[in-house]
Order: C-alpha cells, then sequence, then structure tokens
DNA sequence: GATAATTCGTTCGCCGTAGGAAGGAAGTGT
DNA sequence: ACACTTCCTTCCTACGGCGAACGAATTATC
C-alpha cells in the first residue's frame, strides 16, 4: 500500500456516493439472492425513488435478473429479482513449484473455467494470457485475480513471509493488476483458506476464526474480526515457529514445532509403527492404527496433546473462538477431534470450539472468491476518515 | 452490538455525507494542528467551495480557532486555522478494587479535572454523577467515554474475560451510555494501554503492536490493523495461559506462565536472593542485583529467556513486528532490553521490534482518549457495504 | 512606488442526486 | 364490483458539491 502521491480525491465525490448505493445493493442481493425492490428498501435504507433507477441500471448490466412475481399476501405482487452470480467472476490462481493452475469462478464460488499450465516462461504473462483466454466472453466481468502463493505447506523454497512477500511486493501483483486492470491480491494459501472457510465453510456464522493447517509443515490463517490478519511482516499464523517445548529444535527455516509435529514427522512414525510404504494420509492411517495397537494409540494421544498445546497457545494471543482444522488434521475422526477439544477446553483460557475445516481443496477457491470481491468494495474503504 | 432493529438508514443520506466531510476535516486538523483552508483542501480533497462554510460552522462550534496569518512565499497569506483540542473531551473511568478514578482530557490526553471517588453504591451512579461533575461547562463537548476494568493485572477476582465482560455486557456501559448519552467502551487495562502506545506513545507509526503488560498477571494488548483486537470472548492477550513448558502449572485462574514469572513470581525470587523486605519494583531490583551476583544474573537470563519466549510465541501466532514491554516489564534497563531483543530475533519467525512503552501510567487515558474519539467516529462504520 | 504576479479565500450558480408525494399497477378480501 | 393493500414508478423539489469567476492580500519586478 505504497501511499503513492495519495490522489486526494474527495471523500464524498458524487461518483463515489452512487458507487456506495450500487455496492449496497449488489452485497443486499448477493446475500438474499431472490428479493423484491421492497426489501431492497428495507436493508439497504435506500428509498424506492432512488432504487427505481438504480435497479434498473443493475438489471441492463445483467447484476440482477427479473423474475416473475412473488407472493403477497395482499396488494400487488412484488416483481422479484435474483442476483446473477455469473455477473461477477474472479481468478484464483494457484501458484505450484512447477505448474500453475488457474480458476475461473463466479461469486458463489462455482467454477467457470480451469486450466493447468506447466510454469514455463515469465509467471506474469502466463497468468496474463491464461486468466483472459479461460474468461472469454466473461472477461468484462472479472472483477478480481487472487494468487495463492504457496506458504507454509510447500516446505520447499519460498517459506516464510519475506520470500512470499517477494512475490506479493511488486512483482508478480502489481504487474498483473496493471495489465488486466482488476484488483489482484497475492497471498498464501493457508490465508486464502482461512478466508474460503469463512466466507462459504465452516466459520460464516462467526467473526473470528483460526484454520490450523497441517502439510509438511504447520501454519495457521487467521480472521479477526472479519477479515484475514496477516501480521506486520506477513508473517502472522507461522505458528509451526511456536517454541511449545525446550526441547524441540527447528533448522534451516523449519519451526521447532512442526519440526516434530507435521504431517512429514508423523509420517515417519507411522511408519515405524507399521512398516511399509509411506501412506498417502498419515494422520488417517495413524487413526485407524490406533484403534488396534497400543504403540500407535499412545503415539496419537501424543500427537492429539502437541496440536492441542499449539491450538491453546493461538487461543491465549487471540482468542479466535473457533479453531478448523485443515489439511493432515482434518483427517482425524469425530472422536479424535473430540479429545483435541476436551484437551484444548481444559487449557484455553476461553472457549474455543475445534472443528473440522470442511472446503477442503476448494477452501483456497472459495477464499480467492472472497478475496477478490472484497477488493472490489475495498477502493470505498478510503472514504472513512482515519480516526 | 446486539443488531437492535437495524435502523434502515439510506447508506448516503445526506446527514451523513455532510458528517463525513466534517470528520475528515476534524481529523486532518487534529492532525496538523495548525493549517490553513488551503492545507484542508490538499488533505481531504475537498474543495475550498466546500470547505469555506464548513470550517465557518466548525470556527463557530469551537472546533477550530482563526489565528492569524501564515507564512507565505508569494500571494496572499494563508489564515491560519488551530485545532482547537479543547472541544472534544472525553472521560476515562478506571475501576479499581475499592474506588474508581476518573479522568477528564482533551483530544491531546491532557487531563483537564480528576477525581478519585470510594467505591460506594451503585458504580452506575457514581460514574453518571462524577463524569458530569467534573466536566462542568465542557459537558456538552464531552465525546465518550471509556471505562477500565482491571484486568489481568488486577490478579484478583475479576480477571478472566467472562468476567469483564459481565462488566462489559450491558450492565454498566449500556447505563451509563444511556443516562449520558455518548458511547462508551468498556475494556480491560491492557487494551487500552495498548491503544494508548498506539495512539500516542511508542507505537504511534506503526499499525500493528503487541504490548505486554507485566504484574501480578501477565496479559498482552494486541493492536492488529490499527484496533485493539480483543478475539471472539475478548480474551485476546491472555498470554499468561500459553503452555510454553510442560514443567508449569498454573491454578485457579493463574496461567501456567504467570504463575512462573510474573511481577509476584519474580519478586518472590529476588527476595530469596536478597533477603529483606519485598521490593516495590522487583524487577529493576533484579536488573540492579545481577550487576553484582552471579545468582541474579543467571536467574535475570532465566527471565529474560522466559520471557522471549512468550514475545517469540505471540509473533509467530500474530506477527505484531513490534512488542512494547510494559508494567513490570518496562523496568528492564537498556541492556537487558537488547538482550532480550537478542533472543526473540534468533527465534522469531519474522523481525520483531522490542522496545519499552513509554506512557507508563498516562497509557491507560491515552488509551480512552482514542477509543472515545474513534468510537465518535464509529457510527459512520455503518456506512459501507458488508463484503 | 506602481504594476504584475501569485496565492488564498469567498461568492455565485449550475448540475446532479436524494427522497417526498402522488399516482398507477396489480393483486386480495368482502 | 368495490374497497383495500402493497408495490413500484414518475414527477418534483430542495439541497449540496464543486467549477468558475471574483475579491483579497501579499511578494516580485521594473
Amino acid at each position: 500500500m505504497t501511499d503513492v502521491v495519495t490522489p486526494p480525491t474527495s471523500p464524498v465525490s458524487r461518483e463515489r456516493s452512487k458507487e456506495i448505493k450500487r455496492l449496497s445493493v449488489i452485497s443486499a442481493a448477493r446475500q438474499v439472492r431472490v428479493l423484491s425492490r421492497a426489501e431492497l428498501t428495507e436493508l439497504t435504507g435506500l428509498s424506492p425513488a432512488t432504487l427505481t433507477p438504480l435497479v434498473r441500471d443493475l438489471i441492463a448490466e445483467g447484476y440482477l435478473i427479473e423474475r416473475g412475481p412473488g407472493a403477497s399476501r395482499a396488494g400487488r405482487p412484488r416483481a422479484m429479482l435474483e442476483f446473477n452470480p455469473r455477473a461477477e467472476l474472479v481468478a484464483a490462481v494457484s501458484l505450484e513449484p512447477s505448474r500453475i493452475s488457474c480458476e475461473i469462478a463466479d461469486s458463489d464460488g462455482a467454477v467457470v473455467a480451469h486450466r493447468t499450465v506447466r510454469l514455463t516462461g515469465d509467471i506474469v504473462d502466463l497468468i496474463c494470457t491464461a486468466v483472459p483466454d479461460l474468461a472469454g466472453d466473461g472477461l468484462p466481468a472479472l472483477r478480481g485475480v487472487a494468487i495463492a502463493a504457496p506458504g507454509v505447506s510447500s516446505g520447499g523454497a519460498v517459506r516464510l513471509a519475506p520470500s512470499v512477500g517477494l512475490v506479493e511486493g511488486r512483482p508478480i501483483g502489481e504487474s498483473v493488476r496493471q495489465r488486466l486492470g482488476v484488483p489482484v491480491v497475492v497471498d498464501n494459501d493457508v490465508n486464502l483458506m482461512a478466508a474460503g472457510e469463512h466466507a462459504a465453510g465452516a466459520g460464516t456464522d462467526v467473526a473470528d476464526l483460526l484454520l490450523l493447517h497441517v502439510a509438511d509443515g504447520i501454519g495457521a490463517g487467521l480472521v479477526l474480526d472479519g477479515q484475514v490478519r496477516r501480521g506486520s511482516g506477513g508473517a502472522a499464523g507461522e505458528v509451526g515457529f511456536l517454541p511449545l517445548d525446550p526441547a524441540d529444535q527447528g533448522h534451516d527455516g523449519i519451526g521447532p514445532f512442526e519440526a516434530r509435529w507435521s504431517e512429514s514427522a508423523i509420517a515417519e512414525k507411522v511408519v515405524s509403527l507399521a512398516p511399509g510404504r509411506r501412506p498417502g494420509s498419515p494422520v488417517r492411517a495413524l487413526v485407524d492404527l490406533a484403534a488396534a495397537d497400543d504403540r500407535a494409540a499412545a503415539y496419537l494421544d501424543e500427537v492429539l496433546a502437541a496440536w492441542s498445546r499449539l491450538i491453546v497457545s493461538c487461543a491465549c494471543v487471540v482468542d479466535p473462538g473457533r479453531v478448523l482444522l485443515s489439511g493432515a488434521a482434518a483427517e482425524l475422526d469425530d472422536t479424535a477431534v473430540d479429545r483435541l477439544q476436551a484437551l484444548v477446553s481444559a487449557a484455553a483460557p476461553s472457549p474455543t470450539e475445534v472443528r473440522r475445516a470442511v472446503l477442503g481443496d476448494r477452501a483456497v477457491l472459495h477464499g480467492a472468491v472472497s478475496y477478490a470481491l472484497s477488493a472490489a468494495a475495498a477502493g470505498l474503504s478510503t472514504l472513512l476518515p482515519a480516526p
């Protein structure tokens, strides 16, 4: 947010307020899906007289579709308007080690088109050709692009915030924004997952949540007051570095906690408990194993205890109220989650609910949708004077 | 924030936009203190024509005071306007075990009047008579009341968020608001300190910070993106409960970490190192002692190591970028702070600056001022459509 | 020292928008 | 069929933002 020259535009210029009204209506419609003009006056507070031309415009632009008359107890039936999710498209680009996957989704998070491209040449070029190509006719409806950089879960080169920042700072994000002309957000995938679960998953009913993603590393995405919080250096959620046990040691960009309790660390142990090929889902394998094997059960207890201390730590610092288990942690079965919950409740200073994330792979996509849609509205936040 | 019936007022009604402009100007003036109308056009983006009547109003209301002409290189000299801090007063009420202290401050945080009252009868009555009484003529300028409930630092009955919530929920805050007719914020004192340091202390230049307050308990106040974050249950910053060492055990509402590393725990140890009366400032005493006594030096090392792990834990979860030492932790001398900084830098996943808080006792007051002033502007946040 | 140049602030007036009021539209109840 | 209710639209007015012209107060220049 390098305040370049801060174009000193009036806080309440005409276009501004018009834009605000538009967004009020659109966001109300997006939530309610099918509604009448009368409901819009209630929801937005705008007068019917103001709404008439506004709605007309929105219908013309395809945001709203006029449907037949709705039910009415008495009087003229309300002419129903349906929100058209296809009116707003977003692109979600996921950077992976050797390829990028690119999806176009409507504002429901329904995938309209997707493609995977091998990583050759310039990333920016790749994105800037793939996205318009995929969007096709829908390109004018594109509202934003969200780029998920491999964060914690990669375990590879691009790992800590500073290096993600390298991608985030100007190079990719700003270049793509300039070439496509829409807002672009670059963030690590765990943050996007957290945003996704908040927008469309297991966190729609709360304003705060923490998504704990266990993979080769361990990372968390933090939503506070409805917004993803990245911290000052973008390193919020680097919970793999928590110093929860003096005995544990991290190394080479691997935090002390995740060195011992990440999916890969667990996988090794599972192999030693049940020799054979490294299982694809070591945590699930461990849960299964624990049913019959005492040593596995004991180790599972250890894992749960460790994870619970991690969760409690987060609860102490930010009190998210709800913790979502993602990645390998989502492989726990109900009883294991219950036990984890019990451990957390016993030690956390405030009620903290532990449950599994529900979106799985689609979390990043939904997060991207949510980012891109709110990025469109973000221009407005300039409106409020700084306290 | 019980959304009562959501008064469906238009997002961009005329009065609203007028109010926004007013606040834009006021907030610009508050920051710059002395400025001309020309500077206001630059800062707010409003046209000179719009400003003329607005400034006239503000002068009439006492927000701005016309001063003589300012310097000018060429052309007509700018007529300077000075922001009048007395135009906005706030009350800061601090609840203590057996009394309440009440201060009226202007928006600079300068105390205009103060009084301490023994806690007799109904708290709400007490506050609602003391505040108007203290404010006197200035009552119409009262913009808000901030009530600091003894949080972590009390070590007594009112300790965890739920119990503070008891005070916070309806009883006190809402009653006072209704009787005085101004916004009221109730929060624990550590949060207020964090807000104060952010607004007027060692954190004015950053958007994120964590204030670590060591007293009988250990608590933290968290500012992220310029706002105090309380978490879902108001228990954010309960870092005394961090499970950083399996050996430590909490009890009776005392967290495991603070049981061992709080000011009172340190005081005991200091007494055992240098028999005598319990020192008033045990940490300072320890620092002094460590200069000459090897055992004290070793123990100081332990304390610093423990605190550093606490700070690192916070850095992992929220990455505040800056940590302010408050309460007993602010008694460390420069070399001790430097060593703490080194320990933190070695283990934190992102750069984290450790320094002492600067406001001391006045932090709560400044926090109250900042709360009350932003509460006045808070009505505006309704303006933006939810994403 | 007069005149030009420059910068500030204000007044005027146009335009666009918000929203009140009234009226038409399209149903339900009696 | 008639009143009644509710919804939506059109007309109209009032008001606020801001462009433009103007007056004010100083410095630079000849």
